[in-house]
DNA sequence: ACCTGAACACCGTTCAAGT
DNA sequence: ACCTGAACACCGTTCAAGT
């Protein structure tokens, strides 16, 4: 008897190569996702990667998507906005990605999720897709902000001098006292902490 | 005597760099500007802009900033976000640009007049840079996914006809009636009109 | 059907050579 | 000091040729 077509488990697959990219990024960052970078992970040739997945931008939307696949399950919205913050404080180039098209598969699940979520606050209507557009849009700013400033953090330490000293600029090139404490916007803040203060901001906006 | 330096008017500036790269950003889109092009327009070589830009990613900064330094100068903080939708709906590229690094000096820019405006609603200390940190992340996010959103608009009709479709796809999908009433927030509805909403709601989250 | 790897048409950036 | 343009070291994508 002919044996079933033995699918080698190093088989090229769709699932195979959305796993090393996402491996990659990790790894390397987003400018270290390369097909050449890809085809040498799963040594294979350099067009092999065509045949599962038409271009770079819908690999890259996959695995922004199978990593936000694995988050969105918290119950409550906050869960689930700290979820997402979450994932993209790892995943730092997930920041970039997900603002990149708000049509593709992740930003979609997002949607979906915190739609679900809104409703259980009493939202329905117009109310509700307002709101959920607003806190979506919220939690992808302040996560891909989070990740860009995460991403040059080598010197972070560099980061937090320069801050400092362009707070310090403004103070004193300008008398007007607004300003002045708009300076203290600048520094040394703890970005989750603040991120969830924004969603509560949102969330009384809400219920308000 | 001897005059003073000529100063010919097409004389190669940072000044005139940056003014093409806006124009090649607005015409051809963020995918068009290229080193050739800028060199092209100015009809220059290849290495000239070096004179003036350090690298490609400052050039993009220094565009993006040229942009917002005219729109910032809105009184109240809702003409503010206002402002800088409408300027990125214009300039489409800006939604990126804007995205990819919170310390670019738009960015600061924008930080600035929001903690100015927001003193005026009598905030102070950390209310204030929570608030601010959350409402410019709001319109960053907000602003960068109407830009991706418009950017593909070439087909727009085939865009609403694939959220429309997918709406359907997720009401069959699941009986869950929230799953039911979510689907509602995906198609058709007016971005700018959203956008407001979304302001509103965080105006009133500060102030609840 | 799936895979290979050379070839194509691009990039950003550098740098010796000119003025 | 400023500019030129060839050269370098990369890209993503295609496609004839193999299995």
């Amino acid at each position: 008897m002919v044996p079933m077509t033995p699918r080698r488990s190093d088989a090229l697959s769709r699932e195979r190569i959305v796993e090393a990219a996402v491996r990659i990024l990790d790894t390397k960052g987003e400018g270290g996702l390369t097909l050449r970078a890809v085809t040498a992970h799963l040594s294979t040739g350099r067009g092999a990667i065509y045949h599962h997945v038409t271009n770079k931008e819908e690999l890259l939307a996959a695995a922004a998507d199978d990593v936000i696949r694995a988050v969105v399950t918290g119950d409550s919205v906050r869960d689930l906005a700290l979820g997402i913050f979450d994932a993209i404080d790892v995943h730092p180039w997930l920041g970039a990605q997900l603002a990149r098209d708000p049509s593709q598969p992740a930003v979609l699940r997002i949607f979906k999720s915190v739609g679900v979520g809104l409703r259980t606050h009493g939202l329905a209507g117009t109310a509700l897709s307002d709101a959920g557009a607003a806190l979506v849009n919220y939690v992808l700013g302040a996560a891909a902000q989070h990740a860009a400033g995460a991403r040059q953090a080598a010197g972070e330490s560099a980061r937090e001098d320069y801050l400092e000293a362009l707070a310090a600029e403004w103070a004193g090139s300008d008398d007007d006292p607004l300003v002045q404490e708009a300076a203290a916007l600048l520094p040394g803040h703890d970005d989750r902490a603040q991120f969830l203060a924004g969603v509560d901001i949102f969330l009384r906006g809400i219920s308000g």
